[in-house]
DNA sequence: TGTACATCAGTGAACGCGCGTTCACTGATGTAC
DNA sequence: TGTACATCAGTGAACGCGCGTTCACTGATGTAC
């Protein structure tokens, strides 16, 4: 059962965007190869024509992860005029909490991360630090800078742990004690709102 | 090879202790049974004579892990006349970043724990809301209170989620770009110790 | 206090299962003429 | 353009392995007399 080039190559995408959802969802070690292609519409059999192993799929698919939140962020400090309050906001609700597998990988993966072989914690280090360079670039007043000073990459410092940190027990906390974890997300939507605020 | 009953007793914690170092050096699906029982000294045919399964020893684990955080917290809140800064300087240590197994069991274990069915889940949901407590009681002038206000309440889930995430972000970055993970760390240092700074 | 025996903590082999990975095979694609 | 054939994307059975869990067994503990 041969299929087109174009074909072959569109189904490995999809292997990789359903590893990539179900990684955030569920974990490295929660979800196995046979399941990503099963999910992807495919036999196990096929996916080492695609990729090397289960860890050279894990790396991809964390460095796709990234991609589309990094895109966001820019899309919307670019829409807003450089406001990055709009992000924040959007990334602390409880929407994102509730759909990981579409979230940002930095609080579904990063924990597991740190423990992956080299190429996972890489793809991971990469998306961080990219992450930090963006929002160190960006002044409450709007404006953009190349060469961030300590206050600004104090600031992305402080923002970029609170929103993970906060989606991390926001997470945690969502089925043992759903009023807590709403309330973490909302604090947090007022206090970064605060930081961010233009004077 | 019966042991005495305190013999026996103490080999049942010291399973438990072993546990959730391990869990926290490498997630709950990173361990197993057997290697936790070696590790303690132990063959794994015993260890359902004292665990009913690996969830219920996973869930027993996570409540240990927490005791002795909190415990140093609040000492440490006493022994510094309620100053909130020098436990968050010693949480946000290198050494911290670098001994996963003795450490807070937040960034270690809360987005597996997200994950995890309801006695894991329910383990580190109170872990959280303990400690979040106990700093919301906490005021920068060192006085402590039992009704926290709205502003305690922010002061201590900002402050949490910046602990917990910046050790996850730092953690994440230590291998690929140690420069990074380091300046994450003194950064909140230094911001932490600003927010609870006493005027 | 001393002896005989029941208890039961810990051992190690075994189980069924799902994992990551391999491989002979199939049949549509794509190319050589 | 039409045909014959080599290529190779995807299939599904099979592998070795480690997992969580079970169980017959061992022998020191602890108790009844």
């Amino acid at each position: 059962m041969k299929v087109s080039k174009e074909q072959a190559s569109a189904n490995r995408q999809t292997i990789l965007e359903t590893a990539a959802r179900l990684y955030r969802e569920r974990g490295f070690d929660g979800v196995g190869v046979a399941e990503i292609t099963r999910e992807a519409g495919f036999t196990h059999g096929g996916f080492y024509g695609h990729f090397e192993s289960k860890e050279a799929l894990a790396a991809e698919a964390c460095e796709l992860a990234f991609a589309a939140p990094l895109a966001r962020l820019r899309a919307s400090l670019d829409k807003h005029g450089g406001d990055a309050r709009p992000y924040f906001q959007n990334y602390l609700r409880p929407q994102h909490r509730d759909a990981a597998g579409q979230g940002c990988p930095m609080p579904a993966l990063a924990a597991d991360a740190a423990r992956a072989p080299g190429p996972i914690a890489d793809a991971l280090t990469r998306g961080i630090a990219a992450y930090l360079e963006t929002l160190a670039g960006q002044r409450p007043d709007g404006t953009r800078t190349e060469a961030p000073d300590a206050a600004d990459k104090a600031r992305a410092i402080l923002s970029l742990s609170a929103l993970v940190g906060g989606m991390v027990l926001a997470r945690a906390t969502a089925a043992g004690a759903p009023a807590l974890s709403d309330e973490i997300l909302a604090s947090l939507q007022q206090q970064l709102g605060d930081c961010w605020g233009r004077a």
